[in-house]
DNA sequence: AGCACGCCGACT
DNA sequence: GTCGGCGTGCTC
């Protein structure tokens, strides 16, 4: 028999495979398939890479492979082609790109038995969620245990409640009867699950009208996408409220009709948007799709649900994966079409461990596979919009509102110096036209919106007497005041403290909240606007899992009348009968150093102005402002994103930005600033002594503007050049450097990075 | 990343 | 005299 080895990826910072013996009485090894493998003192989950009838590495090193995932069928070669591209891109190794791409359960051993196995499960339901925590004795312990595993999980598998505690299943059918849990058995093996997906469908399903009428514009488009061969990316330029996702819709409808097998996958920036586009599929596709063939792949999702919905794009089962980023991981084997809805939107930049663009890793899989790709926006990101300038994406626009009688919103600026300087009335910053705007629409039974991008009730308390400032012990950064929770909070590191009741410097008792944030906000509406409903809907108000989603079902209820909120209220969402839309303290960003600030705040402001009159009420935006010359505006004010574009992507010229410039920032974190500092000044040494120097350059060395967060002190080197080639060449043979470099915490490299 | 080994300060 | 701090190095 000739031995066999093979080459396993493992989730741990070195880029190298690790050799193993194969054993010969195992299934025969393929690459894409999941083992468990010693390694060092424990137990560890890879990936096969390579097969092979020898190895290189000593004999007496090699160590066998033990376990075998038979129950999950191999990752295809295009899939570990995709995990290669994104590894060799990002500058990782294969097996840190590859295992978190996979699912908990999948890089669980003792779960791969049971992984296709027909399956038992009790989810809560809400009754339950309030019920449970306190229907328990004290002294049940065991039971407690299992009520705490299934509210955590949100269900549980019956076998591993049966784990918990032998007589789970009596108390779980108890409770069923009570109408705190909801049963349901699925089985891999055949078609149907017995859960239908319906139950799942939200409200607002059924009021989204059957097939409307499209327009020339988005016929032509949904032809184009359909018309297309081979890998053909397509820019899909619409105005917000202008159709898009009816062209993503029939897209899909013509592609799943002409290709039976196919599969699409579907992104979205936040996790906030999965519901109602879900919600959208599903009407349109039932009849078409059996019900489990639409799934949807975010972060929300219980670990179980998220392996059953991955393993079902992973069989083919699935035909429709909607998801947020990390979905463009999924293993989709006939994958035949591409979506990325607001493809400008920064969500699809991951910010932590594997720093990946899923709109670029999409453009990449549809160009790998030969199939097209549809990135839509009302706001092109500017990199795509070039990329369209020089027809290298196919642009399609839709500059219309699709609703009959809905047209753009009109925009006015508020000019808030003009109105100090008249003397005009004001409170707690909402100026008189606003207050006076957001009462017309109460009286006519019309929503408001109140879009501020700065949680918390004030980010700066204060000391008028000693000019004391309230900050952060462990961060460079002041705290926020959030007034619910009468505490000081950190939004770096999460630091709280109860609001001190006078100066700890001085002892004044006058220390006052300076600036405003949403709560703030929707605590002056209360006074601004009597009478008026009001909701404030951001990170703090739907910290609790699912709470965002009743918050959103309240405002299209019309159960409020004003909606104060951060970004989150800004995107994709569709609000009917919102009218007016207020922005409050946007010129912050005007005089940011950061390069993108511009191009993401007129994002933001068109984003969020799309929100007004989207049924067909006249929508009007106001801005408050105290630059209302400012370019920005004016191109705001008239709907002009063209322009805007166009005069951005010159100075970036001008000034060698990107899209004309690649780049790469290379973080360190130490001890003190110094440390971080002569890190990377050692790290800029050695990339100059390099032989592609010439076409690579480093900038200094810079602290980050929170210099310092949990007592650590961060800086970074930004690297750029005008070859992607040659940056990326140029990092690859840094990385080895910089890993024998000593003297800090931590450090990363980012490629392509969105903040600078 | 884990998880060892290894060499210097405050405790029974 | 040890317990334990985290610097350094290895994992097929």
């Amino acid at each position: 028999m000739t031995p066999c080895f093979v080459r396993v990826a493992l989730d741990h910072p070195l880029t190298a495979l690790y050799d193993y013996r194969y054993p010969l009485e195992a299934p025969p090894p393929q690459p894409g398939m999941l083992v468990r493998v010693p390694f060092g003192r424990r137990e560890a989950v890879g990936l096969i890479f390579e097969v092979s009838t020898h190895s290189d590495v000593p004999a007496n090193k090699l160590r066998e492979v033990d376990a075998v995932c038979a129950s999950c069928p191999p990752l295809s070669e295009q899939w570990l082609a995709l995990v290669g591209f994104a590894a060799d891109y990002y500058q990782r190794g294969l097996g840190e790109v590859a295992l978190p791409a996979l699912p908990q359960a999948l890089r669980d051993p003792s779960r791969w038995a049971r992984l296709l196995a027909p399956e038992e499960r009790y989810r809560v339901l809400p009754a339950g969620r309030e019920a449970l925590p306190e229907a328990l004795p004290a002294r049940a312990q065991v039971l407690r245990r299992l009520a705490q595993a299934l509210l955590d999980a949100n269900e549980l598998d019956l076998v591993d409640a049966r784990a918990l505690h032998p007589k789970a299943a009596a108390s779980l059918e108890s409770w069923r009867e009570a109408g705190w849990v909801e049963y349901e058995s699925v089985d891999f093996g055949a078609a149907q699950s017995a859960a239908s997906g319906g139950a799942k469908n939200t409200g607002s399903a059924a009021e989204s009208p059957p097939l409307h009428q499209l327009s020339d514009e988005q016929t032509e488009a949904v032809e184009a996408i359909l018309e297309s061969r081979g890998f053909a990316p397509f820019l899909l330029h619409g105005v917000t409220g202008s159709g898009k996702t009816e062209v993503y819709l029939r897209a899909l409808a013509g592609l799943l009709e002409r290709e039976p097998d196919a599969q699409a996958l579907v992104l979205v920036p936040e996790i906030n948007l999965t519901p109602q586009f879900e919600a959208a599929f599903r009407t349109r596709f039932a009849g078409v799709l059996p019900d489990d063939a639409i799934v949807t792949l975010h972060s929300g999702l219980a670990e179980g649900e998220r392996a059953r919905h991955w393993l079902a794009a992973h069989t083919g089962r699935a035909r429709i994966v909607l998801g947020t980023r990390l979905a463009v991981m999924a293993s989709l084997p006939r994958l035949a079409m591409l979506v990325v809805d607001e493809e400008h939107d920064p969500a699809y930049k991951q910010q932590e461990g594997l720093r990946y663009s899923a709109r670029d890793l999409a453009v990449w899989r549809a160009k790998q596979l030969e199939v097209p790709v549809v990135l839509g926006s009302a706001t092109p990101s500017l990199e795509s919009w070039w990329h369209a300038e020089q027809g290298r994406y196919t642009r399609l626009t839709l500059s219309r509102r699709a609703v009959a009688a809905a047209v753009l919103p009109s925009v006015k600026l508020i000019d808030l110096e003009e109105e100090r300087r008249r003397g005009r009335a004001s409170f707690e910053g909402l100026s008189g036209p606003l207050i006076a705007a957001m009462k017309a629409r109460l009286e006519r039974g019309e929503q408001s919106l109140i879009f501020l991008n700065r949680r918390g009730y004030a980010p700066v308390l204060s000391c008028d007497a000693c000019g004391w400032v309230a900050g952060c012990p462990r961060c460079s950064a002041y705290v926020v005041l959030h007034k619910p929770e009468r505490a000081l909070r950190c939004h770096h590191c999460g630091w709280e403290a109860r609001i001190p009741h006078s100066c700890p410097d001085c002892g004044n008792v006058d220390i006052a909240p300076m600036g405003r944030g949403t709560q703030r906000i929707e605590e002056a509406l209360a006074s601004a606007v009597p009478g008026a409903r009001v909701l404030r809907i951001d990170a703090d108000s739907t910290r609790r899992k699912g709470s965002a989603q009743a918050l959103f079902s309240d405002v299209h209820a019309g159960e409020v009348d004003i909606l104060v909120g951060t970004q989150m209220v800004a995107k994709g969402h569709d609000f009917q009968r919102v009218s007016l839309v207020g922005v409050m303290n946007a010129d912050n960003a005007l005089f940011s150093h950061d390069f993108r600030a511009s191009e993401r705040l007129f994002a933001q402001l068109m984003q969020v102005s799309g929100r007004a009159g989207r049924a067909g009420l006249p929508g009007e935006v106001m801005v408050q402002t105290r630059y209302p010359r400012h370019a920005i505006y004016h191109a705001l004010a008239r709907h002009d994103y063209v322009g805007f574009a166009n005069s951005q992507l010159a100075e970036r010229r001008d000034a060698h930005l990107p899209p004309f410039v690649y780049q790469a920032l290379l973080r360190a974190e130490g001890r003190t600033l110094e440390a971080a500092l002569a890190f990377l000044a050692e790290a800029a040494q050695a990339l100059a002594a390099m032989p592609t120097a010439s076409r690579v350059m480093a900038y200094d060395a810079v602290p980050l503007t929170i210099v310092k967060v949990m007592n650590v002190h961060r800086a970074q080197l930004l690297v750029e050049s005008s070859s992607r080639a040659a940056l990326q060449a140029t990092l690859r043979a840094w990385l080895p450097t910089l890993r024998g470099l000593r003297g800090v915490l931590r450090w990363n490299l980012e490629v392509d990075p969105l903040d600078i």
